[in-house]
Formats: structure tokens, C-alpha cells, sequence
RNA sequence: GGAGAGGAUCAUAUAUCUGCUGUCCCGCUUGCGGGAGAGAGGAAAGUCCGAACACCAAAGGGCAGGAUACUUCUUAACUGGAAGUCCUUGUGAAGGGGAGCUAGCUCCACAGAAACAAACCGCCGAAAGGUAAGGGUGAAAUGGCAGAGUAAGAGCCUGCCAGAUUCUGACGUGAGUCAGAAUGCUCGGAAAGCCUUAUCCGGUGCAAUGCCAAAUAGGGAAGCAGUCUUCGGACCCGGAUUUGCCCGAUCCGGUUUGCUUUCGGGUAGGCAGCUUAAGCCGGCUUAAAUGUCCCGGUUGGGAAUAGCAAUAUUCGGCUUAGAGAAAUAGAUGUAUGAUCACUUGUUAGGUGAUUAACAGAAUUCGGCUUAUGACCGUCUCCGACA
RNA sequence: CGGGAUGUAGCGCAGUUCGGUAGCGCACACGGCUGGGGGCCGUGGAGUCGUAGGUUCAAAUCCUAUCAUCCCGA
């Protein structure tokens, strides 16, 4: 699992993508033929809240995906937060990760 | 006990598991592994001032534009700080504010005769004219009371009260305070309206700036795609014309065009700038943090000395984030603190639950402003008791 | 890092230059015209002008601070 860091990548995402949504969180996958690894982006707007509410959202999000580095479908992957995840704690944002990327591997 | 004023301090600690970003060391497979040690704030925020640093511009001066505005001290500098002074708000502790409307222009709604200009009504007078007492509106109308005076009146004159200006003396570095005297001086308000006076200010900002530099396109240079030669040219190759095609003819080119190599600019990208500081403590020395010298300067710049250089310049110790779609964490406990509920042996303790205030470095530093939890001591007012 | 704009009735906007009465359109309520609706006509309500402090006799307007939203440049 890598993390995404270019404007390039992201525009390359944003161009093509399946759409998934969660409760808490949006989801944009674009598969890459022969990929071996994930590659993903997290994006958390002003929305969400001041920037501790986001970095701990951001650090909240890269926590799971560590744990679960054996799970991600692969591809590139954006994980978009939704406002509401700035005031939820970490069992719901744990819970609504862990269903929507098996949803979305499958 | 309640209400308030202003000031200082801290920003919960720790354990386990799983992880992140730099630095140093070791190992080799040269980009991985192992080890050690470090890793957000008082406001990191707002970006409101001031500086350092970098680049651009620049003889000197002026205009324009902008900023500031009581006094003294302080600071590298500042819309910074300290103390004081006057005005003002508050019962008070305390808080807020400060050049100039006797240079000029402009504005002052409604009401009112009139809003700074002396007119109108009125009063006096035969008239010319004199007058600002009366006009009751307004936020604001040329100081108030009494007397004298007059044709009628008026600081026109006199006394008392209120204020202003000037002078003198005392105190103070000064803003200014106090006392005395003189002048009938009594002049409307607004400069957070234009403006005047004094002082200061070149511009842009780390996405500054310097270095390395892919692919593609374009530019410069060289070579190759050709032999003979008497250097005129011939053959050859390419193009154009000659009706569509072929031959031939004529003209033009071989300095074109294509390929290869190479050069410089420069984009993506990368590296530097990038973190050790306008610090703290102790000793020595000195009149003094005075510390080789200079630039008003503990930063910075320049010089001198030492050193190959980095660097150092009174000596020793301590602190030390440096990322780049942006690390500094996630989870589970324990203890402390806060709130709530229940309970006991009730100035105290136990059990359970809940929540961790405001807030995240982005070139660096000094301030200001704003947000916010807890605790400490000082002061003021009110109430009760002794 | 730097520059700029906006905030006024439920919604969209005037009024700010140069201080003195807060207005327009849509929407809303009531009444009338119609058998009813639509439409038209008339009447009316609704604002501490983003917040706080100051200057002034008087502030939406001038000054200072602050909050929110939006835009632009390197």
C-alpha cells in the first residue's frame, strides 16, 4: 500500500472512477490493469471542521488502512470525508471503512 | 459569603501493543535491515505592525501617496513596553483616550428671525440711522446676577461669580501643577470632513533567490546521404513546367530536405535556502554583560588575528521539530483533576457514569489582537457576625 | 505570502459618495371583484442594518477591532 501525493494522480482518479457511499465517508476507485498494490488518496475538506478536526480524521483513516493493508481492493483508491465524520469516533469511522472496502473488492 | 478589577504560572502524568518523519552509527544485497536518540503552541491562529534575509531599482533633492501624533525613559526596530501628566467613565479597585478649528475651505437635518452672516420682527428716532435688551426653537444662539448709564440699548462702564489668554514666581528633565498679577478678552461645533504642522517610509516577497536537469516542440553548429573534373562543367539525385502516363526537353536546387551528433536557453522534476537561537545558567574580568575593532546595534554586515578549511575571538555547561497532498499518531488501561448521580461512619470518604478548554509548526525573530481550561496570590465594593 | 469585495425584512437587492425620514420587487396576512380557482385592485405586518467599542447633538453611513462568506495573484 502506497499513498497518493501528486495533483496528476488525483486528476487521474477524479477523471474516471466507480462511486461508492458511505455514511460516513465517499469512495472513488479506479481499477489499473495489472496493478499489484494500492494506491491511496485521502481528501478532507474545510467542511469537516478546524485543522485538528481534519488531522485527526486523516490520522484516524491511515490508522485503519494500515491495519487492514492486506484487505484494499486493488487500484487507486480516493477516500473523501464527509462533514459529518469530524464528530464521530473511531468505532463508527472503523465500522464504515471496514464495510465499504469489502463492498467495494467484491 | 457575594459581585468585580488587575497580575503571575501551568497547559495531566504514565504503561502495553501497533505505527509515522528527520538525524547519527553499524551491516550489506545500494536501498533496504538493525540499533541509538529527537519530534507542535501560549496562543503554533488572525496576518495587524516592526525587523533579519534574498532579489530588483537607485547621484542628490522635491512633489504625490502612505503611516504615526501628551511627556520622559526603554527597545535592533515598531500602531511595542514602563513610569508620569491632563481629560473622561465608574461608588471603588481600575478602564479608555490625547498635535492644530486665533491659516484657509466645507458641513451643521427638522425647528427657528437667525447656525457665523449680520439681516428680519421689535425698540428708539422727524429722517438718515442707531441697537443686539426682547423673539423660546434647537444638540448648539456671542457668559450669569445686580447696579450705573442711554433717545433706546449694549462688558460701553462698575462690583461679585464662572471661564479664557498673556506675564511673573516656585516645583518638575518634561508634559504639566500651584500661587500671584494684567487684559472686559468671553472668540459656536465638527479635523475618527478636506486640510495644516512635525517625524518616518524605494519596491517585491522563501511560490524570494541560487544550482542540477528528462521527454516533446522549436533555435544554433558540425557530419553523412556523390563520383569524375581542366573547377567552366558533366553524369547522378530531388523538385517544378511541358495535357493523364512513359521517354525526352527546359528551368531550379543539392547552402533544400532527411538522418545522426552536439550546444545553450528552459518546462516537469530534484537539491539548496531549512533551522543554533535578536537564547538561558554559572565562573573569570571590568566602572559596567564591559568582553579584538568599526558601522547608533548581544541579530546582521565589514575588518583584523588564529586556523589548510569549516570556524573561533573570556571560559564552561544546558536547550535545540524541520515536513513538503505536508510526519509528530491509533487503540486499550491505570492514577490525578473537573461535572453529575447514588451511598456511608457527612468540614471527610467510597462506588458508578461522562468529558478531556482553545487549538496544529511551513523562512526566522520581536510585538499586538483574538479564542480558551485550571490554579495561585494582590486589591476594591456590598452584606453578615465578633 | 500578498491583494480585494460583500454582510440591510423569509428571498433577491437599493440607500453608505457628502451623517439627520430605512425603502423597492417577489413572498406572507386581510379585504374586494368571481359561483369557485387563477388573475387584478386595495390595505397591512415583518428590520436593535453581521458583532463589539468609539467619534458626534445625532451613526446603516465616519473610525477601530472582530466574525462569517466569496473572489484574485505569485
Amino acid at each position: 500500500m502506497r499513498f497518493i501525493r501528486s495533483t496528476r494522480e488525483y486528476h487521474e482518479v477524479y477523471a474516471g472512477h466507480e462511486k461508492r457511499h458511505g455514511a460516513l465517508f465517499l469512495f472513488l476507485r479506479r481499477r489499473v490493469s495489472g496493478a499489484e498494490e494500492c494506491s491511496v488518496g485521502i481528501v478532507v475538506s474545510r467542511k469537516v471542521g478546524n485543522a485538528v478536526r481534519r488531522n485527526k480524521v486523516k490520522r484516524r483513516v491511515r490508522a485503519y488502512l494500515r491495519e487492514h493493508s492486506g484487505q484494499l481492493p486493488l487500484g487507486k483508491l480516493v477516500i473523501i470525508a464527509k462533514s459529518s465524520s469530524g464528530t464521530s469516533n473511531w468505532a463508527d469511522i472503523a465500522e464504515d471503512l471496514g464495510r465499504n472496502l469489502t463492498g467495494i473488492r467484491e
